[in-house]
DNA sequence: ATTTTGGGCACT
DNA sequence: GTGCCCAAAATT
């Protein structure tokens, strides 16, 4: 009899079999709809001996129902998929199920309704209407969306479609997208890119597995490189994929990419409507959609035929978070690029250690752009001992950088302060009797925000409005702000300098893409004087007129022990250090800090980068850490802290006793208390010799849980929250 | 995850 | 005996 066995999409229920009725076609990867029970399910078919099932006898399968109308998912991302979830030690479900668009991509076609005004004006017009007409013109999109775009309710624009005003277009939900060309607009590249680019295309055009690390300087022009490879693809027919990290700020990059190839590229990342879900995942699957730039969910989609990844800003940690699975995607990237046999590039002027030792190794090839485009330098950074050189009282700037933001200003130039800390506050307290505003969810203080009178918790989203008195004294006008975040920062600067004009550049500022393009232009057009701003502005932008960049605390990053620490601090700070200078005016960085000895603040001043290189290699080596050992940590959680204890010290008790592996803990994790659950945390040092995923599925895999109890395993942890 | 089953228990 | 609640088992 025909089987087939079927990943399932529900936790907690392994691979199942079913009967393949006869005349069905099923091959693995091929999606499916399976009775279970009373339901129907989504399955993926799976080859049955590379997943363990118990065997079920033939007679009490029951038979598949349906084979979805989808390309099945092809052997390259299968194994893909299994090498995954056998890396991150997660079910292979739970892995397969982000190459999967939603439920509604699976099945094709359809059409929606969109409006658009008719043009036609009556002499007399309901106040609403009057709006509507005004902010519409020139807009096409469905009800809901017009009616955001205008600020009226539905129902206006319902009458109006009904008065003739509106008028329906019916729109196919998988139309085509426009045509990117590879010779829309070739640029000039200098010697250097030209070099670079060279290599690009030749690995592309061959095909096959390369790994090439683009080690370029900020402002060295990498985009332009990586977009001849992109052509080369696109020439070839073969499709490609871009991994950007914090998708919504790809402005400049679309731009940039219309420019060259005439046509924006697909688009994939979490906050995408249902609608453009549905169609980028089916134009993927089809192979229509040609370039497809994503958040690191977009590196499971199932291309029709990839030729060619890039990751950019391949050093980013938010390749390396969860949405279920903890991967990293720039690991995850590359062998993805073994399996599917294309070259990868992985593009960074702030290249992660692992990259640098792979490339030194000669396992990927390494091409340079040392100088910056357009003959622009490097900026020259100095260092400010807040030591020696302390802000005034009450203040977080020390003179120096006041005196050169004052100088950029009166000369007409911009500056920019960085500090990683959004709010007003970290940190809000009664002067009376010490209370300290705590999340009730999460081991965190309340971060003020002065701009929205909020208290709020950035792990959890808990927020309180901004109290007058003392919650735990009562006594009124107690309360003090401890710390600096940068509406704190910006307020300094509004005092110290008040005729500049400021833009607070957050992810509660700029949470949507207008407002992004809106402080781009700002900027651009030189109608800001002074950007303080979180860790958006250290990548991606480039404004001509900015000079000066602070660093308002270089030891923020350093705290908490964390083992990637300095190389985050190294990389953030390069980073936003890249923002001065691009153009004609040469820039100048100054940071901030306690600890000018630091190995990583003392390389930053040096502009020494193999010196940080050096030093962050030798740290790694005392720490057991990639590429000498390896990391992993086991989470333990619970909304109730001793059933949460008791697990872990169950985890704890029954811990393996091995030559080549060190385990500890269990202990509060870092974050004890976070979104409501109890956390325990065990971290296991492995050497190389070691197979750490092995140990781990053996240990975890004895042990049966409560319901309410989680475990997460993250293996080479960036954090260690 | 969701649904079914079955045991224990109060109530009639 | 019947209904109800909850935990455990099954789902292929």
């Amino acid at each position: 009899m025909n089987r087939a066995r079927l990943l399932v999409f529900n936790a907690a229920l392994g691979p199942l079999d079913y009967r393949v009725p006869d005349g069905m076609a099923v091959e693995p990867g091929s999606l499916v709809i399976a009775p279970l029970g009373p339901r129907q399910i989504l399955g993926l078919v799976w080859e049955p001996e590379r997943l363990p099932a118990s065997e079920v006898p033939d007679a009490r399968l029951r038979p598949l129902l349906e084979v979805l109308p989808v390309p099945p998912l092809q052997a390259p991302l299968r194994r893909l998929i299994e090498w995954t979830a056998d890396y991150y030690c997660a079910p292979v479900a739970a892995v397969a199920r982000m190459a999967l668009g939603s439920s509604a991509a699976l099945r094709g076609g359809g059409t929606t309704t969109e409006y658009r005004l008719t043009g036609e004006r009556p002499a007399r017009l309901t106040p609403q209407r009057a709006v509507a007409l005004e902010k519409l013109h020139g807009e096409q999109a469905t009800i809901r969306e017009l009616a955001a775009i205008a600020g009226v309710s539905e129902g206006v624009l319902r009458g109006m479609a009904g008065a003739g005003l509106l008028e329906p277009v019916t729109i196919d939900l998988d139309r085509p997208y426009p045509r990117a060309r590879p010779d829309f607009a070739v640029p000039e590249l200098s010697s250097a890119q030209r070099a670079a680019a060279e290599t690009f295309v030749a690995a592309t055009k061959a095909g096959g597995f390369a790994p090439v690390l683009l080690d370029g300087v900020t402002g060295s022009g990498k985009t332009e490189c990586y977009f001849e490879a992109i052509a080369a693809a696109l020439a070839k027919g073969t499709q490609v994929l871009v991994l950007l990290p914090e998708i919504a700020l790809t402005q400049n990059f679309l731009r940039r990419f219309e420019q060259r190839f005439g046509a924006p590229p697909v688009l994939w990342h979490s906050s995408l409507k249902s609608a453009e879900r549905r169609r980028a995942w089916r134009a993927i699957v089809s192979g229509d959609a040609q370039v497809v730039v994503g958040a690191r969910s977009a590196l499971f989609m199932p291309f029709a035929r990839l030729g060619l990844i890039v990751v950019d800003e391949a050093h980013e940690v938010s390749f390396k978070q969860d949405d279920g699975v903890r991967y990293n995607a720039r690991d995850v990237a590359v062998i993805r690029a073994r399996f599917e046999a294309v070259p990868v590039i992985l593009a960074s002027a702030t290249p992660a250690l692992e990259s640098m030792q792979l490339a030194d190794a000669g396992i990927y090839t390494r091409v340079e752009l040392p100088d910056r485009f357009g003959g622009a330098q490097l900026p020259a950074i100095e260092l400010i001992d807040l030591r020696a050189e302390p802000p005034d009282r009450g203040r977080w700037l020390a003179p120096r950088l006041v005196a050169e933001m004052r100088e950029r200003l009166a000369h007409g130039e911009q500056s920019l302060l960085f500090l990683n800390r959004r709010g007003y506050a970290p940190l809000t307290l009664c002067r009376n009797c010490g209370y300290r505003f705590q999340c009730p969810n999460c081991t965190a203080w309340l971060v003020e925000h002065r701009l929205s009178r909020r208290l709020a918790c950035h792990h959890c989203g808990h927020q309180v409005a901004q109290p007058e008195a003392c919650p735990e004294c009562g006594t009124p006008e107690c309360l003090v702000a401890c710390g600096p975040g940068v509406e704190r920062i910006a307020d300094e600067v509004a005092e110290l300098l008040p005729e500049a004009r400021l833009a607070v550049v957050t992810s509660d500022t700029l949470n949507t893409p207008e407002r992004i393009a809106e402080f781009v232009a700002a900027a651009e057009e030189k109608l800001i004087d002074v950007i303080v701003g979180t860790q958006l502005v250290t990548k991606g932008y480039h404004f001509p007129e900015l000079t000066l960049v602070g660093v308002v605390d270089a030891d923020l990053g350093l705290e908490g022990g964390d083992l990637r620490a300095g190389e985050r601090t190294y990389q953030q700070i390069a980073q936003v250090a890249g923002r001065a200078g691009r153009g004609e005016k040469p820039g100048e960085v100054l940071i901030q800090t306690r600890h000018p000895e630091a190995a990583v603040i003392a390389a930053l001043a040096a502009g020494d980068r193999d010196a940080f290189y050096a030093a962050e290699t030798e740290a790694r080596r005392e720490a057991g850490a990639p590429p000498f050992g390896r990391w992993a940590a086991i989470i333990v959680s619970s909304e109730d802290e001793a059933e949460a204890r008791d697990a872990a010290r169950a985890i704890g008790g029954s811990r393996p006793s091995l030559p080549d592996v060190a385990i500890y803990g269990p202990a509060p994790a870092p974050m004890a208390l976070l979104r409501g659950r109890h956390r325990f945390r065990l971290l296991i040092n492995a050497r190389r010799s070691a197979q750490l995923q092995d140990v781990i599925r053996e240990w975890l895999g004895a042990l049966r849980f409560p319901p309410g109890v989680r475990i997460a395993i993250d293996i080479d942890p960036y954090s260690f929250v």
